[in-house]
DNA sequence: GGCATATCGTTATGATCATAACGATATGCG
DNA sequence: CGCATATCGTTATGATCATAACGATATGCC
C-alpha cells in the first residue's frame, strides 16, 4: 500500500502520447555531433586540437587573413567565443594578429607558417574522420544527409 | 614591394584540393544543432531550461526513478556532466534524489510534483519546437533525416 | 562638421561538454 | 572468505557555447 507522504517522489512511468525524446531533432543532432566530434578527437586530439579549433584554422587557410568577427561568422561562433579560440591558437603560435590600419576596430588574423603546415598536415586526416563518421551511410545517403542538414542549418 | 620579414604573416588564399569545411559532417551537424537549440531556447528559455535539462526531465518523466549514471547514459551525458545538470535541477526542486537502500553506490533520481507539472506543460512546446526546426523539410525528408541521424549516432 | 546608428572587440556570467584520476561500493570467482 | 575486477559518483581541468552589457571606432545622413 502506498502511504500518503509530504515528500514528492513519484516513480511511476508515464506515457507521453505524442512525445518521445528520440523523436526530437535536437536530441538526434546532439548525439550525432557527439559521434562526429569523438571521431575527430580520436585522430587529431594527439595534436591538442579540437574540432572548432581546426575549423578556425581551416577557414583561415582557405580564406587568408580575416577580421576576428568575420572569422567567427564563417565558423559559426559568437564574438565572445571566437575570441577565446583565437587566443588559444595564438598562444600556440598557430596564428598571428595585427591591427587593421584603416579600420582601428578590426583585428586581422592570419595563420603563421607553423599554422599553415599543421593545417596541410591535418587536412587529409580530417577527410578520413568525416569518412569514418559517414561509414554507416552509402554515397546516395551521404548526399541526402548533406542536403537535409544544410537546409536545416540555414533555416 | 614586400619586405623580407621575420614575421610569418601569410595572407594568401589557398585552395585545398579535396577539402571544404562545408563538406565536413561535424561542421554541418554543429550548425544544425545550433539551430535546433536556438529554436528550443526561444520557446522554453523563459522557463530557464536548456535543451539538455529538458531532455533529462523528459527522460525521468518517461522512465520514472533512475540512477544518476543510467539517467546520464539515457540522455547521452557523461557522469561528470549529468551530475551538474542534476544538481541544478535539484536546486530548483524539479527533481529529488535519494540513496538506493540495496546498492549504496547509487543515487536514485526522480521528478518532484513540480517537475512532473513542468514537463507536462512543456511537452507540447517541445514538439512545436521540433516542428519549427524541421519546417524546411517535408514529411518524407524528415523521415529520411531521422533514419540517417540515428544510424550516424549509433555508429 | 556633428550626431544617431551600426559594427567590432571585450568582459562577465553561467551552462554544456570531454577526460582523467580517485575513493567507495558491488560483484564474480576461486 | 578474500581478492581481482567492475561500476558508481566525485573532483579537477580546460574547451565550447550563448547572452547581455559595455567602450571604442566607423558610417550615414543632415
Amino acid at each position: 500500500m502506498q502511504r500518503t507522504s509530504t515528500r514528492s517522489i513519484i516513480s511511476a512511468k508515464r506515457a507521453a502520447p505524442d512525445y518521445s525524446l528520440e523523436d526530437q531533432v535536437g536530441f538526434l543532432l546532439r548525439r550525432a555531433y557527439q559521434r562526429a566530434s569523438s571521431n575527430l578527437v580520436d585522430r587529431i586530439g594527439a595534436y591538442d586540437l579540437t574540432a572548432p579549433q581546426f575549423a578556425t584554422l581551416a577557414r583561415l587557410y582557405e580564406r587568408g587573413a580575416l577580421s576576428q568577427n568575420l572569422l567567427g561568422r564563417l565558423v559559426a561562433m559568437e564574438p565572445a567565443n571566437i575570441r577565446d579560440v583565437v587566443l588559444r591558437l595564438k598562444k600556440r603560435r598557430l596564428l598571428e594578429t595585427r591591427r587593421d590600419p584603416t579600420d582601428k576596430r578590426l583585428i586581422l588574423i592570419d595563420l603563421t607558417i607553423a599554422g599553415v603546415a599543421l593545417v596541410e598536415q591535418l587536412l587529409p586526416v580530417e577527410i578520413e574522420c568525416t569518412a569514418k563518421t559517414l561509414a554507416p551511410l552509402n554515397a546516395a545517403e551521404r548526399k541526402q544527409l548533406y542536403g537535409l542538414l544544410s537546409r536545416l542549418a540555414e533555416g
